[in-house]
DNA sequence: AATGTTACCAACCGCCCCATC
DNA sequence: AGATGGGGCGGTTGGTAACAT
């Protein structure tokens, strides 16, 4: 089935939206909520499609949406969660408190992609690896994360989840596990080289953050697409496959009581 | 100072899935 | 059972700021 898109309609405003917009988009949500989105820009009086407004309210107007640089972190983070979930930004997103699919896949391509390709090329952090130009300055505060996740071990983590996840049964996990040689190892040992002016990674991963769990918990609860084609037992499942993760990872050593 | 290039990111587009009729 | 609508997701684009020449 093929639908016309929503905006099409004559009349309705693209591009970037306007600070008065935004006021009111906002003012709109926290007195209605966004029970139908498509109705919403009518009820509101904007000029919108109710998909525009959606995106730019998860995107950038909800309240608990982080601003600011990714710190090494979160940017660790992503890049292990790629490794075991593919492009699926919205589950990457889900474990990273306050960041958007938008935003983690725009740092992807326009920063980590980038980042790991060239270590794939030189096998070793350089000083070119980094970044050449330097981020405009955020104007709100400094984001700092909330969880840490640091696998080092990736081989182990990723033939692992092959036969525990339930993932395993998406071709992206088979490709993660089939394709984590010692090269890629190589390239892995990358991912815990310091950032200038800050201490070298230990080579232990770190405790797992309690937050983290609490997190998984309550995204298990949640019905989203990714749960949604893995069947009833799905939640379970799920919190079996991020506690193997890390317990393969030798970051806890017990299951914690959700 | 002017121009070209690169990097970033907000926003859009098309497709898919699910719920409802 | 099939059609339709709404929401969500991932890929891509376009504007613009920062940097290089």
């Amino acid at each position: 089935m093929v639908r016309a898109p929503c905006c099409e309609k004559m009349g309705l405003k693209k591009g970037p939206w306007s600070p008065e917009e935004d006021r009111i988009l906002t003012n709109f949500i926290q007195n209605h909520g966004h029970s139908n989105w498509r109705a919403l820009p009518k009820q509101a009086g904007l000029l919108r499609c109710g998909k525009s407004c959606r995106l730019r309210w998860t995107n950038y107007l909800k309240p608990d949406i982080k601003r600011g640089n990714f710190t090494k972190e979160e940017e660790d983070a992503i890049i292990n969660l790629h490794e075991l979930l593919g492009n699926r930004w919205s589950a990457i997103a889900a474990k990273l408190p306050g960041r958007t699919d938008n935003e983690i896949k725009n740092v992807w391509h326009t920063h980590l992609k980038k980042r790991l390709e060239k270590n794939i090329k030189t096998k070793a952090p350089t000083s070119e690896n980094k970044r050449k130009k330097q981020i405009k300055p955020k104007t709100s505060s400094e984001s700092s994360s909330s969880i840490v996740i640091n696998i080092t071990n990736q081989t182990q983590i990723a033939n692992y989840s092959s036969i525990t996840s339930p993932s395993s049964q998406q071709s992206s996990s088979c490709e993660i596990s089939s394709s984590l040689t010692d090269a890629s190892m190589a390239e892995n040992e990358y991912y815990s080289y310091p950032a200038e002016g800050t201490e070298a990674m230990p080579e232990a991963p770190p405790p797992i953050d309690e937050s983290f769990w609490s997190e998984v918990a309550e995204d298990s609860t949640n019905s989203n697409s990714m749960d949604k084609s893995y069947g009833e037992s799905v939640v379970d499942d799920d919190m079996e496959f991020w506690y193997n993760v890390f317990v393969q990872a030798g970051g806890i050593s017990e299951l914690p009581e959700f």
